[in-house]
DNA sequence: GAGCCGTGGTT
DNA sequence: TAACCAAGGCT
């Protein structure tokens, strides 16, 4: 019997150990000709940059459920958008969803493109989301590399340059690997390998169909790779927050973040800004609350780590005078509305902490 | 190219 | 517990 090729082994190997994921169609509705949606494909792929399967789940069965269709999701209005991806991180991603459905429903007639370059003039859609969805989808021959497959193939070809000189090497490989047929079956069983048995510690070796010709496992290293270069590290910034309460609901002020940048166009309480060198515990603080009123410091403090710092915030709650103006851009958000409010993680245990 | 951009789980 | 990490993209 001959011995087969890496990639007809890792395909045997996906037939018998495939994840069975929401957005996924089995190999074996595909080998009878079953693709999937490219709208649930670019859906969850999104989702998934930089965000785990678990994660992912409940947010993609809920945007399918409010919105079916691209076309759906294309009329639906940016704020409820918004609300829906609160939590799930990288607000950018969710702006870009909504502009790249309005494209798809509008300019293309609802169809998604079909080629890794046409999918690559979509917002939100880079080099990795445009060859997942033009694999996955259309089954057509697209070199796919995330985190999964740079780990995969740093370690069965031993590559030993750090990330990131090392994708093109990386992108090179993967491309004389994937098959014309089932190309779309292969990435997805080569990142099922990496997060199942090729993980970043401790992989699994002796149940890798790649074993016998992973240079990484012969040679040892494979569990150090890939190489990459030493991230910097977290400043440390501080600030306050303020829970102003309405008496008689117990509403609580709310106001939107600037359109760009961090947590934008996202949901918060007032506060101040966020410095490395500001003081949120101290009464420089209060000069900054929305209004001059009774603030009552609450003895724990809110911490949370963004991509490239940490926070610490100083939560004060006070209660709004009767003849309170509401602020241009603000709200009153009632208990029964505040948890749909497109609140970040941070900004929930804000509130949370505030009226506690 | 390198910095910005969230969150929750794991080690 | 602090660090690491996850189906990256944009500027």
């Amino acid at each position: 019997m001959k011995t087969p090729t890496p990639t007809a082994a890792l395909l045997s190997w996906y037939d018998r150990h495939a994840r069975v994921l929401p957005w996924r169609t089995s190999p074996e509705d595909r080998s009878l000709g079953v693709l999937p949606d490219p709208y649930h494909v670019w859906l969850s792929e999104v989702m998934l940059q930089q965000t785990t399967v678990a994660a992912v789940k409940d947010y993609y069965t809920g945007f399918l459920a409010l919105w079916p269709r691209v076309e759906d999701l294309a009329a639906a209005p940016e704020e409820d958008v918004m609300k829906a991806w609160a939590g799930l991180g990288y607000y950018s991603r969710a702006r870009n969803l909504k502009k790249c459905a309005e494209t798809v429903a509008f300019e293309l007639e609802g169809r998604f493109p079909d080629t890794e370059d046409g999918l690559k003039t979509l917002p939100g859609v880079g080099p990795y989301t445009a060859a997942a969805i033009a694999s996955i989808a259309f089954d057509r021959p697209a070199a796919v590399v995330d985190g999964n497959v740079e780990r995969v193939l740093t370690r069965y070809f031993e590559i030993m340059t750090p990330l990131p000189d090392a994708k093109p090497e990386i992108k090179a490989r993967m491309a004389e690997l994937t098959p014309v047929e089932r190309p779309g079956d292969f990435a997805q069983a080569v990142m099922d390998l990496g997060a199942t048995i090729c993980t970043p510690r401790n992989p699994a070796c002796g149940l890798c169909p790649w074993m016998d010709d992973c240079a990484g496992r012969i040679a040892g290293t494979a569990p150090s790779l890939p190489r990459k270069a030493p991230k910097k590290a977290k400043p440390n910034r501080a600030g306050a927050a303020f829970v102003l309460v309405r008496a008689q609901d117990g509403a609580v002020l709310l106001r939107r973040r600037p359109p760009k940048g961090l947590l934008g166009g996202m949901s918060e309480v007032p506060g101040t800004i966020w410095s490395e060198d500001f003081d949120g515990d101290g009464s420089e603080a209060l000069t900054q609350a929305p209004i001059p009123a009774e603030w009552h410091k609450r003895l724990a403090q809110v911490t949370h780590t963004f991509t490239h710092f940490h926070l610490t915030l100083t939560v004060y709650r006070a209660t709004a005078p009767a003849d309170y103006q509401l602020p241009e851009g603000h709200w009153w958000s009632p208990p029964s509305e505040l948890a749909g409010e497109a609140l970040p993680t941070v900004m929930r245990k804000v509130v949370e902490t505030g009226l506690t």
